[in-house]
DNA sequence: CAGCTATTCAATAAAGTTCTTGAATAAAAA
DNA sequence: TTTTTATTCAAGAACTTTATTGAATAGCTG
């Protein structure tokens, strides 16, 4: 082998590390699901990470030079997006490769959710299946800007900070089912305890709007 | 938040991470790549990656401990492969993410084939149709073994090595494309420098048969 | 303009990664 | 049984990465 191939070898794998490097950190892989799930500030990310904000910065730095997103300055606050949708195809293909492989994904958020709510004992079709067909109150918990951005059909939008306080708008009589940014979102999981507190009949759906529109079923947005 | 909460959270992203950190080495990525094409055993890898033995030991069995490859032990040597499909898939989003976000794998790329060949000029959609119908006469240039696990429809198999032996197995009235593992491999490059000083009618052709597949085109095995 | 806020920069300590070397192991061949 | 071969293990040096701190910058607000 000519060393001048093996150099080009060497500084072509350099680069495909490049990507590799910018996902082999727990807190940048952490921002980056953030990202994918829309645009957010430097301080956003890092109150929702719970990081610093130097340490953020520092790592969405990382993120930013393997052109995995990009920034832009709005006024005092920076606001980070992922470069490119593919980016966001290509981190779900890592996390679901992660859930195939590691046995560790599935017994971490088993122990989690264990005892949390009565998950397990529902048919996730027949769940999906009433959603999609409006047969049950649809409930977003997540922040209100997300929500605009693209929920699912006739989703009513109540962040979990304000549920307490907006329980009066909530039907009594039939279920609701809660759902927030995917399976690792925790957001939907707080809001069926709340719900059930207050004699709700309420249940969480693991799927979030990246989820839902990876199904090919449709999503709403706000016009603004 | 609670700290259970975040406990979970930090769990979840550190197994998502353990996938990053097995793919956030270049010659790790390098020997993931030539795992993706088929089993190959330490030693092999080794020197197909320009590395030492033991080096190559510990990398595989970083890429065994994050689920990405498994190892079987027949007789002395030791046989390394990818764990699941989903692997190669995986390695292959990574790859055409690095390809699209980084522009220096393109620059890279040209500069190394520069002058080496008149790629550039050749229509790449009238090539692939010409080879689809076998208008051209296509020549794998990999290793037989490779050959045998899948290859083009009517390809001729002469490993790189054999190849200034064998000229008087290809035709001089046609056209020959070679190919080999695909567009970062040089194999082919080198083939069809030795044709056409030898006054062939020689072109390289950047798909390799991971790529044709993915086009959904079909592959030949030989039947054992 | 002065003060305020969000972000980045620079320096550093602690932890982790990579490659090398030589020894250990385990299966096959002599 | 001894030798050979392929692989792994263990320890160490050089280097890289991460989180922390405090200072610097750049744009808004009063």
């Amino acid at each position: 082998m000519s060393s001048l191939k093996r150099r080009y070898k060497d500084a072509i794998y350099e680069q495909f590390a490049r990507v590799g490097k910018a996902v082999a950190s727990p807190k940048r892989l952490e921002l980056l699901d953030l990202l994918c799930q829309g645009e957010r500030t430097v301080e956003v990310l890092a109150r929702e990470a719970g990081l610093s904000v130097a340490n953020t910065s520092q790592h969405l730095q990382v993120l930013r030079a393997a052109h995995l997103a990009e920034a832009e300055k709005r006024g005092l606050h920076v606001v980070y997006r992922i470069a490119d949708p593919q980016v966001a195809d290509f981190f779900h293909a890592l996390r679901s490769l992660a859930e195939t492989q590691l046995a560790e994904v599935e017994q971490l958020t088993r122990r989690f959710f264990a005892g949390k709510e009565g998950l397990e004992a529902v048919d996730r079709t027949t769940l999906l299946e009433r959603v999609e067909k409006g047969m049950v109150a649809v409930l977003d918990v997540r922040p209100p800007e997300e929500y605009r951005a693209g929920h699912l059909p006739n989703a009513l939008s109540i962040p979990l900070s304000e549920l307490r306080r907006r329980l009066a708008e909530l039907p009594r009589d039939r279920e609701i089912v809660a759902y927030c940014r995917g399976p690792y979102c925790a957001l939907s999981v707080e809001a069926v305890e709340i719900l059930r507190a207050e004699g709700f009949q309420a249940i969480r759906m693991e799927e979030g709007v990246q989820e839902w529109r990876q199904r090919g079923l449709s999503i709403e947005k706000e016009t603004l």
